[in-house]
DNA sequence: ATCCAGGATGTAT
DNA sequence: ATACATCATGGA
């Protein structure tokens, strides 16, 4: 495994707000008491069969990469963008984002890749995180690849032709209930090349959106989440049942019943590339907010 | 026991 | 375009 680090600050990465907000399902933390203990908390993900192991002490980012994945760390983490820069840019506009910003400091959306983030957002309807975490789990062990590197075994979430091999009945003893059929068809779908994800991020933003939601499955909702946190459109605001509640408590004059009419609201009031960023911190207030109150 | 969860689909209007 | 019931599963 090739070792290294990059030169950044807490305030520009905070590795365990980012991977544990919720917004990735592809990001483990790796268990205390292993190989790594002793120097902080690590996480990993892997990607084609290679792994990437990422820990932060002071103002440096740690790597353990194979296959050369340590060259994603920047597209992963939009890190060619300062996020204390956009932050700044979000600042002042109203007291709630204000307190979101500055209640966590460098949480940064995550840049997943495509098919394993898909498959997580199929599992979400009505459902909480831990248990999306779960079903997602299960499929990878299930479905998946164990890759072992220096006597560690990591999972690789199964590709498109792997998953292909699950069927529906399969997917519903892992306990993904009728989720299953969303995934069995979607995986057909895309195998079919009905949807070709290479071409979604060429596209604008609206039109990415409208083909994402070719597939079965995917609503407006997941449609926003996997093109956000699985292709990297920023303009993308996710509405689920957190923000639809912050919106009628803090921002009642933007609600609309509309998606798209409510989303425009936001990418206009807070900026079509910083509406992504927005979402996330306002998203990780509400749902703290109302679990600790 | 009853309710509800990072919603989407199918159907009717 | 909007309103409604329906959909599995498990934890509170």
């Amino acid at each position: 495994m090739k070792e290294g680090y990059l030169n950044i600050s807490r305030d520009e990465l905070d590795l365990e707000t980012t991977l544990e907000v919720g917004q990735t399902f592809s990001w483990y933390r790796l268990s205390e008491g292993t190989l790594y203990s002793g120097e902080g908390d690590k996480y990993f993900t892997t990607s084609k069969g290679n792994v990437l192991i990422l820990w932060q002490k002071d103002d440096r980012l740690f790597y353990k990469a194979t296959g050369g994945m340590e060259k994603q760390i920047e597209e992963r983490f939009h890190l060619y963008d300062s996020i204390t820069d956009i932050k700044e840019d979000l600042r002042g506009k109203d007291d709630i984002l204000d307190r979101a910003l500055d209640k966590y400091t460098g949480m940064r959306l995550i840049k997943d890749d495509f098919f394993p983030c898909l498959i997580s957002y199929l599992c979400s309807p009505q459902m909480r995180i831990p248990r999306i975490k779960k079903m997602f789990n299960g499929i990878a062990e299930r479905f998946g690849d164990k890759i072992k590197v220096g006597g560690e075994t990591f999972l690789q979430f199964p590709n498109v032709k792997q998953l292909s091999k699950a069927s529906e009945e399969d997917l519903r003893d892992l306990g993904i209930g009728y989720r299953a059929k969303y995934i069995v068809k979607t995986v057909e779908q895309i195998l079919k090349g009905i949807v070709e994800p290479k071409n979604l991020v060429e596209m604008e933003y609206r039109e990415a959106h409208n083909e994402i939601k070719k597939l079965f499955g995917v609503g407006n909702k997941v449609a926003d989440c996997v093109l956000l946190f699985g292709v990297g459109k920023l303009e993308a605001f996710p509405v689920d049942t957190w923000i639809k509640k912050a919106v009628k408590r803090y921002y009642p004059e933007k609600y609309d019943k509309n998606y798209f009419r409510l989303g425009d609201n936001f990418r206009d009031y807070f900026g079509e590339k910083k509406v992504g960023y927005a979402q996330e911190y306002l998203f990780h207030f509400i749902r703290n907010q109302e679990s600790s109150s």
